[in-house]
Formats: C-alpha cells, structure tokens, sequence
DNA sequence: CTACCTCGGGAAAACGTTCTCCGGAAATTT
DNA sequence: AAATTTCCGGAGAACGTTTTCCCGAGGTAG
C-alpha cells in the first residue's frame, strides 16, 4: 500500500514492467488495448513514479540549484518567486540555498548541490571577486545562469537588469523636472549593481551639473548607510539625492526627514530596484522597477537552452549576456520642487 | 573523468565496492590498512557520493520539503532563512515551493514534492480550511510540520508563535502608557493567526475600555486593507490603533499621516510580527516581534524526531504544537502621549 | 586436535526506473 | 509463395549505491 512501484502496476495489467513504463512516458507505441489495461491500473493503483529511480536511470532530477547570497535581501523574495513558478511549469524544482552573504559557504552549497545532482544552477554571486572560482568550476559541470550580479567576464551565461539605462532614465528624469545639483549614495565594492550604477551615474551627472560626478560617497547595500551617508553630503545641499538601491534610499530618506529636509520640496530622493518598501516611504520613492518576471522567464530560457556541459571540455562556448531594460516609477520622492507642499502625488 | 563511482575508487584502491563503500560511509569496522588506501584513492580522484543513487538505495533522499504561501510575504523571508541553515546544519536541503496563496497550486506542489520523495515537509498552509485535505493525506505519509499556521485541530504537529500572548503584550503596553480608546484592525478568514490576534484583542482590550472589544474592523493582512481600514475608524478618534500584522500597521500610518494625524501623540499604531518594513517606517512602528530562529530550531527538532510514518496506520500518534513566547519591541509609534512631537525616540 | 568464534573482505542482490536487445506475429513487398 | 519489413511485447541490463550473505584465515576454548 506504501509504495505502489511499476511491478505492481504490471502484474495488475498483465503485462510487462518495461510496457508499463512505455505507456506511462509515452516513449514507444503500445497498443491500443494494452495501453487502456495498463493506464486503469495504474489509476487503480494510484501508482506515482518514484522520482528518484528515475532521475538514478535517466541521469536527470529534473530539479534545479538557487543559490542567493541572501533571501532577507527584501529584492530577492520577488524574483525567487517567479523564478520558481518559471521552473516549475517546465516541471522542475527548485532547491533552495541561502549563502548568508559568505562566498565560503556559497561553495560549500553549490557543492551540496552538485552532489544532488542538480540538472542546472541558477546562481546570484555573493561577490563578482570571491566567488568566482567556484561558480567557474561548478559552471565546468552543469548549465549555470548567472542573475543579476555578474562574476567576472566569461564565467557563465548571465542575466541581468541594464543597469546604465536605469540609471539614465533616474538622471534624465531629475534633469527634466528642474534638479540641477544631484549627488550620488553608492555601494563600494566590485558588485556589478554597485560599480555599474555608480560609472552611470558618474557619466550622467555630469550633464545635470559639472561637479556632480565628484559628489558621490560609497558605503554598502544598507539602510544603516543610507542614514550614515546623508550626514557626510547633506552639508553641500544637493537637490537630488541619487541612491544605487531602494535600502539606500529608504535610509537616506529617514534621515533627511530628520534633519528637517523638504522631501521633495527641497531636495528628491532617488532608489534602485522598486523593492515593497519603496512605494511605502513617505514620501514613496521614485525608482528604477527591474522587470523581475521577465529577468526569470529569461534565466529559465537560458538554462533550457544551454546543452549539457560537455564530456570533452572542448572550445569553451561564448557566453551568453542578457541585459533588459527597466522601467522608472515616478514616486512622490522627486515630485517638481516647484510643487505643493503636499508630497503625495504629481498632477 | 565526468564521474567518479565507487567502482573507480575500489579498481584504484585494489578492493572491492563493498570495502569503499564501508570506509566512506563508517558502517562497518575495516582494516586500518585498506581503510587507508580507500580514502587515499577517493582524495586522489575527487570521489564525490551520488546522492540520487544513495537515496534510492537507502529510502531516504536527505531533503526537505519548504511550502509556504508566498515568499513575497515580507514576514517569510526570514523564516526561510532559518529554516535553510538549520536544515543544511542536519545535512538536508530545501526543496522550496511557493504556493501563490492559492490553495490549489498547494496540493499540486505537495503532490509533487511528495513524487520527490522528500523525507520530510515543513509547511506553512494557505488557509486554515482548504488546505485542510491536501496537508492530512501528506502527513500520514511523511513527517509534517505545520509553521506559523495552524490546520484545524489534530492534524499535524505545530509550531508557532503565541498570538494571544503577544497581543496581551501589546495592550498591557498600551495601557501602561495610558492609552484608553484602542481600536484593532484585524483580518478576516479562519487563519490562524487572524483568529488569534483579534481574539486575544477582544479578550484583552475590554480592561481599558468596556466598548474597545466593538471597534474592530475586518479585512486581509494588506497594506492596503490597512489604509482602507483607517478611514473607517478614524472618526470614532482611538487613540491607539492596534493592527494584526505590521502590513496592516504600516498602511494604517501611512493613512493617518495623510489624513494629517498626529502618531503617536494623537493616536499610537501597533504593528504584529517586526518584518524589516516596521522599523523603517516614520515613526517606527511598535510591534510584537516572533523568534524566527527558535521557530526554526524547533520545527527542525520536531522533524528529526518525528519517527517515519507508520507503513500500518495504527492508532494515530498525538500531536504535538509548540508555542513560542514573542517579544515586545517598543518603537516611536507608540509613544506616550504626553512626550514630545519628535516622534523618534522615547526617553 | 577439533569446534567455535571473530574479523576483514568479496560477490551479488536489492532499490524502481529506463532502454536496448530480441523474438514472434502480422503485414507488406518481391 | 518466399522474403522482407513493421509492429508489440518481454527479458534483462544498466544507473550507483547500500546491505545481506557468505567465505577463509586466524584466534581461542574445549
């Protein structure tokens, strides 16, 4: 009762394991007859294939490795989830790793997983540097998509927003509503997010205002820096306030508001990702949306169309590089300076 | 080269499958010698176990399956978390599901972590009734863990924090700092957390305010429900609104703000659960917090000793739940009254 | 000296699939 | 009518482990 195996299914239709096999996956013409008795007793039965027997004999689990530096990073939840749906209409499944942010243990994971043997990676890199060796070698192996972060050219297929055009679009957008003295709170770090929003920033202010580019100050990924950063750039009073990502900003945007700034009146408030949070600061962050469902539809094509890693090592194919392009929220965060009082909308 | 089996490491150790077997897995007693020569062969050739054959042959595939409602619920990432390293800490990986709030697409994914041969579920159920079903029939064919969630009486063991404890927590704090007129906004729906919280509201409020158990409104644990529900609370003028999850407490704030509140020198908002969002909002919301990690280590303990499904039904075994004590974190949105209008920190 | 353990080791049977052969019957071609 | 092909179905070999037997050598007890 347990455990209903093929065995059973073909001593109950009076056939063969091997045609019940045929039947059930579809792989060889059976007969009309035949088939109709071996699908009612498997119904009967309720017979469901042991996963596992078949991925030992075929050689694939049909499951899939998502490695994430951190799931309590509030952007990742978001694309973990249509990441998820992607793979499993496909019918695989997702197996789960957290790195908390330590490329030591990133590798001892994606160890694990190869272990499990994982038809596929789907990998964030914890750090474009540190991680690199292992992620090269577990590409070595396996299809391996590289999401939003890179690692190093030429390491993996990757999938990431375009960062230059968001930061663009946030640029044009403070250009076009009146703000001529933006600064910048970045990330240091060889992060590809961190270095390619602060090089575009960096390429774009300089149109707003020519000492722009050099009012930029780099910390991390955090609230705590958002806070901390305001102090070391409040003093020049900037009337825009471009942060790399949404914590950043939510940060910066608190501690304005505590030092009595007018947010927008006085000086907008810029973010990077359109993570939840963003629409709930008062005033809502204007940011940059990264088109999440479709950076996961993207991964899965990727990792569907990339053939076994090949038993000869061979000429190493090139890599494949998806960028895509965001989309900019306008949020009351950068509402005209010459507008109402009343931050929460934009007529 | 691909692929190192222990036939490669008995050839290059000069014995047999068995022997090697033995050695890697410690399960029987080897000489010193061969031992030696055993694992020297393995290092040299990077043998590596495969876990699909390992789990085939030992019924037991060392995972885990994780299914929750939906990741995006900003109380789940870290919970996630937790649960992730305590697992991977036993040496078992996370299978993850995510079921869309859809209580259909949850047995689907149960079903087919099940065909995974999971060894085991941790489930946060979707409804407290239409999962109903779906989480009996797979507890009586693995070890299952109800989280967060409970599932109707008797079906599964449970753990979970003590909403009624954590709202006492929240109105003896309210009535220490003199709050008199609370009012809840709460959800609807047999969850069990919803079913709770606003018990344990109406059971605990009567002491401030004969008629405080009446002012409570129902909806969803949205944010948007929480603005909603502002608007038709706010002209009965509480001076504390008591939310069910930190959600709901944040459109609440938001919704008072614009409606230009004075919080918490007017009215006091509380929030449930301390997702990240809570202490970002302005003025940082007081709210119960859960201790996600306890959470974790204790569903994690209560699988491991959860012995396998009985393959004869038997009498079925009790069930056990487990309530873990919250934690009160006082914040600027529950100031007292009488303190300044700087929100931010209470003396 | 025989009988009986213990100890280290190998051969081989599972586990539940998929898939390659192979064989016989029917259908088609020559 | 003989020769070939097509069609269905079965037997059995993988897949890479773990685990159950079994065997021989050496030690100890009777």
């Amino acid at each position: 009762m347990a455990e209903v195996t093929l065995r059973d299914v073909a001593r109950a239709a009076g056939c063969s394991v091997a045609t019940v096999s045929r039947v059930l996956a579809g792989t060889r013409p059976v007969g009309a007859e035949t088939a109709r008795a071996v699908r009612a007793a498997a119904d009967r039965l309720g017979y469901r294939p042991n996963e596992v027997a078949r991925a030992l004999r075929s050689r694939s689990t049909g499951t899939v490795g998502l490695v994430l530096p951190q799931i309590t990073n509030p952007f990742f939840p978001s694309l973990v989830r249509e990441l998820e749906h992607a793979l499993h209409a496909e019918g695989r499944a997702v197996l789960l790793a957290d790195c908390d942010d330590d490329p030591a243990t990133e590798a001892t994971r994606i160890a694990a997983l190869l272990d499990r043997r994982v038809d596929a990676l789907l990998l964030i890199p914890v750090d474009e540097r540190r991680s690199r060796d292992a992620v090269a070698t577990a590409a070595a192996r396996v299809p391996l998509v590289l999401l939003d972060r890179g690692c190093g050219p030429g390491v993996a297929d990757s999938v990431a927003v375009d960062n230059a055009a968001g930061m663009a679009l946030v640029l044009d957008h403070l250009a076009a509503t009146g703000r001529r003295r933006p600064c910048f709170i970045g990330a240091a770090g060889t992060a590809s997010a961190a270095v390619e929003r602060h090089a575009a920033y960096v390429a774009g202010a300089a149109v707003l205002d020519p000492a722009a580019p050099r009012r930029t100050v780099l910390g991390d990924f955090s609230v705590e820096w958002g806070r901390a950063a305001v102090d070391r750039i409040w003093p020049a009073r900037p009337d825009a306030v471009v942060c790399a990502n949404d914590l950043i900003a939510a940060g910066a945007l608190q501690r304005l508001r505590q030092l009595g700034a007018d947010v927008p009146g006085e000086v907008a408030v810029t973010g990077f990702d359109d993570v939840p949070l963003a629409g709930l600061a008062d005033p809502a962050l204007t940011t940059v949306r990264q088109p999440v469902a479709e950076l996961a539809a993207e991964a899965a094509r990727l990792l569907a169309h990339r053939p076994a890693a090949p038993s000869i090592p061979g000429p190493r194919r090139p890599v494949r590089t998806v960028r895509l392009a965001p989309e900019l929220v306008v949020r009351g965060a950068s509402a005209p300076a010459g507008g109402a009082e009343d931050p929460r909308t934009t007529p």
